[in-house]
DNA sequence: GTCTATACTTGGATAGAC
DNA sequence: GTCTATCCAAGTATAGAC
């Protein structure tokens, strides 16, 4: 039996029949998470959405779980991909703060955010899924650091913040906040939240500018 | 049908063999999220956990979900307790971050987060229970804002935070940290974060000081 | 009123058909 | 190599015993 989303994956035979039936599974793995949950989420319901066989999930994937952390591995590039080139563009730290919640805010309504989340959620009761998931989070701490680094860097703030530690909390802050965004769908809390993190965000400028640190 | 968790709950005779269940299904549901998850957690793993018949679950509490509820309540309640009368006995700030660092380390330790956090994953999948348990996080998002009220009034940071989206963000914070922590038993990452913060915490009180605000 | 035996449903996984 | 028919385990819930 083939070790799924290892490096025999079956059937590769580009553009044909088994890699369109696992390009769809995929797809339909990450709507079912979005929509119907982590607990919702098995292999009947994304056969479902597939229009597919639910067993062709185990004989694609070798499991369920596989799947899932293969449906996380490719809505995590798409969206790393994303903020990338954002944060990038982004000039200054207000303007890095806009692009943050504005993609967040994608993220949010797309439901992006929510993949990883439910798979955080079902580490807890699917064995071994923590460290797999925990795996594929690493790589958004190191960009989130780098990206504060500027961020702390430019502000004159960098012997008062460390950048891991920032990171660690902006990461926590990002699921927390989807967390309770999903919860009721209210994301006006949120909105408020950022608004006044913008406003922080400016004022912690200014006091860097009168220390007279090399602000922007 | 007794609606379960409603007024009328069933064998409510004052230390009788039925109280005597409800109790241990409670606690034994408690703990079933705590080990097992969410999704680990049915009729059968609490009552195997309480020594009781699965099927009392559904006598004494109509259903799994309504007792996972309850089971929410009773965590809930024992916590704000404690967390009422430590923020109560914390004088100044820096305090108050030591005593909401230690209690939260307490909670990680015996699992209490967990059980709100799991109540949260499992609201994805559970039709309606996502407005109770938002129902349930509420005087949580009161609690925060009011110690940050005070915090944030002595440190004459008022102009500048709304306590009201500092208590949001404190408490997405905890949901984060917590799932994060979870996910590999690695509580470094937050022990350094809650440092940092104490750190930044003791600067905003000398910048305030400065400003001329009636600092502490 | 309290609890147990039992029916029914859903989901994971494989043996074997094409 | 690709997919389907089928089996088995686990979960919810109730009918009925005590």
């Amino acid at each position: 039996m083939a070790r799924p989303g290892s490096p025999s994956k079956i059937g590769t035979n580009e553009g044909g029949r088994s890699t369109q039936t696992r390009t769809q599974l995929i797809d339909a793995a990450i709507s079912s998470l979005i929509n119907d949950g982590f607990g919702g989420t098995s292999a009947r319901s994304i056969g479902e959405r597939a229009n597919q066989n639910q067993a062709l999930v185990f004989y694609h994937f070798g499991s369920v779980a596989n799947l899932l952390l293969v449906a996380l591995d490719t809505v995590s590039e798409r969206r790393m991909a994303k903020y990338s080139s954002a944060v990038e563009n982004a000039g200054t730290p207000s303007e890095l703060i806009d692009v943050a919640w504005q993609i967040f805010r994608e993220d949010l309504d797309a439901g992006y955010v929510t993949v990883l989340v439910e798979m955080m959620a079902g580490s807890s009761t699917t064995v071994g899924l923590g460290a797999e998931v925990a795996q594929r989070i690493a790589p958004w701490f190191a960009f989130a650091e780098v990206a504060l680094e500027r961020f702390i860097g430019e502000s004159g703030l960098g012997s008062l913040i460390a950048a891991k530690d920032a990171a660690y909390a902006v990461v926590a802050m990002y699921i927390g906040l989807e967390m309770l965004t999903h919860l009721d769908g209210d994301r006006s809390p949120a909105i408020e939240l950022f608004a006044q993190v913008q406003k922080f965000a400016g004022l912690m400028g200014a006091f860097s500018a009168t220390t007279g640190a090399k602000g922007k």
